[in-house]
DNA sequence: ACTGGGTCCATTCTGCTGTC
DNA sequence: GACAGCAGAATGGACCCAGT
């Protein structure tokens, strides 16, 4: 997740003026709705800084009223249709860009009609049996039965309320899913699973399930992943080595694969594509299906027959974009430029490693972690082969993110991220001049009005404001000084493509400096010797 | 040795999807 | 709509192991 959540918390509606004077309204949409904005989209024109993504300009420009099919993006079982939203937490789905619109101009609803719906769901509800109207029942409230593991599935599903529905398509599911996404040991056994994996998984069910949380000690969730794994180990035994079963012919051909290719692991070849693969199944089974978290390669892991391919969530950035959306929203002008530093003494250090990435647009598996563009995996079978690639041949890895956001100069307004760029520990001001300009020329031929830039005070940051500056054209304002013996107050601006711009420096980040200088540790000592 | 809880595994049933 | 194939849901028995 890139952008913090409790920023945006409420939905706003502001007017912008653009450069021909004319009024954009602008609706601020909920936090969720940020989501496509993160991770994909933005590390997909991440790659080259070059315009916003595009995603983003047409929510600011032009927000249209009923663009995609909601949750067109949405997870689920594999290929089956759409759930029906039941009574439980949001999950944090991926939700359309304008759920939160107004209707537009679409045609107005049928008032009444919507009134007598309303009335009829709620003499509906009043009518559902005491259990289905999700009883409060305390947390940790039903204990640990001394044979927890004989409990049959049926009684964790009266315990938590569910119909078969939401037993079966969400809640098993979902426990399936976090199964898949904490990266257990194919073909082990539930005891040689490592603890921790387990309880990330436990935990991510209990979030996105608060029902679970009656549970003493998360015993029924315990009950049901182990339930899980055992049918999932069950059927994968009983079918690995079966070569006229779907599992079977996926394993053959991974063995294929890597028989083929990987023993001597030559350095410049290519992937094997899928032309390599023993003839897929039958008819045509999806592939194994994308999860939505990204995955920390861990490329030491040799599961032979590993069909999982997935990893677990890490949600590492989300406290670097709090602290850089207060810095630029406290700026309280038009574009902010701050970047995630590891070195900066910030919360959160960027980790650097190579990840996967499903692009559900452009429908591809991509690897970043290395600067420059996201490389592309041609197909998901192939990742392992392009993963040893890369392992021979490692890229330079991105040891910073650098984060171009948006800030519209309006109380209570969130900033918005406009581009990722992952970047080495050493870029001069030329490259970040260069970047930097593309992407305010970008915004100004989207008909955005830029009226800062700023960054913080270090000399490579200063010197990226000047060349952006150096590529603008100068306008000078003189302010005639109250006292007439004193100059002139000059205020200096930057005209760029029509956009008449200031630059600024982040005031914030100049206090927090001079703040750690004057306090440190080290002056005190100093001090102390000459006391 | 007995007991009870946990684990593994075989088996059957069920549901979904794609094909014809 | 029937059918085949795949995969999950659920159950129960065999076995293991620690405690008594």
């Amino acid at each position: 997740m890139i952008l913090p959540s409790q920023t945006l918390a409420r939905p706003h509606a502001v007017v912008l003026p653009d450069l021909r004077g004319r009024k954009t309204s602008l609706k601020i949409p909920a936090a969720d709705a940020y989501a496509p904005l993160s991770g994909l989209t933005l590390v997909r024109a991440g790659g080259a800084v070059v315009e916003p993504a595009p995603k983003l300009a047409e929510l600011i420009i032009c927000p249209k009223s009923s663009p995609e099919k909601e949750n067109s993006r949405g997870r689920g079982r594999r290929g089956s249709k759409q759930q029906p939203q039941l009574s439980r937490s949001p999950r944090p789905a991926l939700r359309n860009l304008n759920d939160n619109a107004p209707a537009g101009n679409t045609s107005p609803p049928d008032v009444e009609a919507l009134q007598k719906r309303i009335e009829e769901l709620e003499a509906q509800v009043t009518q559902l049996p005491a259990a289905a109207k999700a009883p409060s029942v305390p947390d940790e409230s039903i204990a640990r039965p001394r044979a927890a593991s004989k409990v049959p599935m049926k009684e964790i599903q009266r315990h938590l309320g569910y119909d078969d529905k939401q037993w079966n398509s969400l809640f098993r599911t979902y426990c399936r899913d976090a199964l898949t996404s904490a990266r257990l040991k194919t073909g082990e056994n539930w005891k040689a699973q490592r603890a921790e994996k387990l309880t990330m998984a436990y935990n991510a069910i209990e979030e996105a399930f608060p029902e679970t949380r009656r549970f003493q000690g998360q015993w029924g969730i315990d009950r049901t992943v182990k339930q899980c794994w055992d049918n999932r180990m069950n059927y994968y035994r009983n079918n690995v080595d079966k070569p006229d079963t779907y599992r079977g012919r996926e394993a053959a051909a991974r063995r294929a694969r890597r028989n083929g290719s990987s023993p001597p692991r030559s350095s410049h070849s290519p992937p094997p594509s899928d032309r390599d693969r023993a003839p897929s199944p039958g008819p045509s089974r999806p592939q194994p299906r994308p999860k939505k978290n990204p995955a920390r390669v861990e490329s030491g892991s040799e599961d032979e027959d590993n069909d999982q391919f997935v990893a677990q969530s890490q949600d590492e950035d989300d406290d670097d974009e709090n602290e850089d959306s207060a810095g630029v929203g406290m700026s309280a002008r038009a574009l902010g430029k701050r970047k995630a530093d590891v070195q900066g003494g910030r919360e959160h250090r960027l980790f650097s490693a190579l990840r996967p990435l499903y692009d559900g647009i452009k429908k591809k598996w991509f690897i970043v972690g290395a600067i420059g563009e996201p490389i592309e995996v041609p197909d998901i079978d192939a990742l392992h082969a392009t993963l040893d690639r890369l392992e021979k041949n490692p890229p330079t890895m991105a040891t910073k993110l650098r984060l171009w956001t948006l800030q519209i100069p309006l109380p209570r307004v969130p900033p918005l991220v406009l581009a990722i760029q992952p970047i080495e520990a050493k870029v001069k001001g030329l490259q970040l001049g260069e970047w930097q300009l593309r992407l305010m020329k970008g915004l100004i031929s989207r008909e955005f009005r830029i009226i800062a830039s700023g960054g913080d005070g270090a000399s490579v940051e200063r010197d990226c404001q000047r060349r952006v500056a150096a590529a603008s054209k100068p306008v000078e304002f003189r302010i005639k000084h109250p006292d007439p013996d004193s100059p002139d107050i000059v205020v200096e601006l930057w005209e760029l493509d029509g956009n008449v711009w200031v630059i600024f420096q982040d005031a914030k980040h100049a206090r927090k400096t001079f703040r750690n200088n004057a306090a440190s540790g080290a002056r005190g000592l100093i001090l102390g010797n000459y006391a």
